[in-house]
RNA sequence: GACCCCAUCGUCUAGCCUGGUCUAGGACAAGAGCUUUUCAAGCUCUCGACACGAGUUCAAAUCUCGUUGGGGUCACCA
């Protein structure tokens, strides 16, 4: 039975980083028919925070790795010092009182020895023990180092494979140590390459958005978070780039995962997070962009009509980058007075357009029926009629709407605008002394 | 500094294990164009890489060694 694990320290919030070694973990573990261990490090007491736990949690579910088991290295104090006891007892280590410190540690005696790493994704890397320092199992306040309690709880839970970060590799060599004078079976370790930041250095907070509550929150939907991170790191082999997570599972395989550290990229991204939001239910996104709208005041929740709100999501989905967008995009269908970028006013409106704008409107009043159809023909025949092309009139138009200069189709913004919106805005264009 | 890891377009990658089918394929981004209405959607096209040097071989992106470059780790943090 393959059993992997992911550790996560409670003193940050789950970053990209950990998101993806979680991934490749509950992948292996579901694709082998396999469990998924959720392990909480807060022996730092100092540092672990409750809320990070929450935050871990709530990210984890968030993103769809459900673990089958959860253990906290704070509750299980006495079974490393048990452990570090017995290591004791057998000569393997020897405790050590500084003066500056309340108690004694205990501390593990490094042997002269070549140890062998025979890494899944790298192969077999060789390390020298003489460089190599004796290592402190338990610290003089009777917690655990990281090296020790990590050893003990992947020994003690069976765990089989160990994925997790390159900046582990050379915590390996003193793993393997410890398993070894706890006389436990080393387990397999596979070390992801890691994910550099647009500078090529760690990613960091000024690179951009880290943690993955974040990008829940600016608006991208987890399976294509999910399949962007797949993506860094591992191919299918056969260039498709969106996989869903069920087909992932299918043809994952954890020697395939690349040594190369990926280079975090926003746009690819942005890219996949459209492709999904194209394809997602409407009726689900209207559940995260309500929320938003209600936020903004541009909807009281009490009373607003749905299919209205619904129609508009659909008008936008196949543009949205994160769903977010649409709340920017689609102001101007929930506010009396739109804000008009000043650029696109410069370029469409700084002509006097009060003579097409007012033929404009009565053309509308005469419709017999307000569709998108009819709206379209009779500005078409105006645009004809003053012997102009389209797109002359068209701009300015849709700035005078929308205030921008991009949107969906113009038809149909007027169509879901209404008559007597689409007349109110275009007449604050209408210079009056000239209707006459 | 020591130890370790890595090295294909700007970015993510396919190809490398099992040398020839690679004048290196795909995607994102960028640029150009089309869509008798915008683009942030769609379609078409363009730009663009085997880090360098040796070696092995009839043949090397693929194997070997070195150099350079990048990254990681060296805590009584995790």
């Amino acid at each position: 039975m393959i059993r992997v694990r992911f550790a996560p320290s409670p003193t940050g919030n789950l970053h990209i980083g950990g998101g993806r070694t979680a991934l490749f973990n509950w992948l292996y573990a579901r694709a082998k028919n396999g469990k998924f261990v959720l392990r909480i490090e807060d022996t730092d007491k100092e540092r672990s925070k409750k809320e990070f736990v929450d935050e871990i949690l709530g990210s984890l579910s968030w993103l769809g790795f459900n673990w089958d088991e959860i253990y906290y290295q704070s509750q299980r104090f006495d079974i490393y010092t048990r452990e570090a006891q017995r290591l004791l007892k057998e000569g393997k280590a020897y405790t050590e009182k500084l003066p500056d410190k309340p108690g004694e540690a205990i501390i593990f005696k490094v042997e002269p020895q070549k140890i062998k790493v025979n890494d899944l994704i790298r192969g077999e890397i060789e390390f020298d023990s003489q460089t190599i320092k004796n290592q402190v199992l338990i610290k003089s306040d009777g917690t655990p180092t990281y090296n020790f309690a990590c050893v003990v709880d992947d020994a003690l839970m069976d765990i089989t494979h160990i994925i997790r970060g390159d900046d582990h590799i050379s915590n390996t060599p003193k793993q393997i140590l410890i398993y070894q004078a706890l006389g436990y079976k080393t387990p397999e370790f596979a070390h992801l390459p890691l994910i550099l930041g647009a500078e090529g250095g760690r990613l960091s907070k000024r690179t951009g958005a880290t943690a993955i509550s974040e990008f829940r929150a600016f608006g991208y939907l987890a399976e294509a978070l999910v399949n962007y991170l797949l993506l860094l790191s591992w191919a299918p082999g056969d260039n498709r780039e969106l996989i869903d997570i069920k087909e992932a599972i299918k043809i994952f395989d954890i020697k395939q995962v690349n040594k190369t550290a990926a280079t975090f990229d926003i746009n690819k991204l942005n890219w996949i997070n459209n492709q999904y939001l194209k394809n997602a239910d409407t009726e689900m996104l209207l559940g995260l962009i309500i929320p938003m709208l209600e936020e903004k005041k541009y909807i009281d929740k009490d009373n607003f009509d749905r299919n209205y709100v619904k129609t508009l999501v659909q008008l936008f989905q196949a543009r949205l980058s994160v769903v977010n967008d649409f709340v920017d995009w689609a102001d101007f269908f929930f506010l009396k007075d739109i804000p008009i970028d000043p650029a696109a006013k410069e370029k469409h409106l700084s002509r006097d357009l009060s003579k097409e704008f007012s033929l404009f409107i009565q053309r509308l009043d005469a419709l017999d029926d307000f569709k998108i159809e009819s709206i379209e023909t009779a500005f078409r025949e105006l645009v004809k009629e003053l012997g102009i092309e389209a797109k002359v009139l068209i701009h300015p138009v849709r700035v005078a709407l929308t205030g921008k200069t991009i949107g969906p189709g113009l038809f149909e913004v007027i169509y879901y605008l209404g008559k007597e919106r689409t007349k109110e805005r275009l007449s604050k264009f209408i210079i009056p002394n000239l209707i006459g």
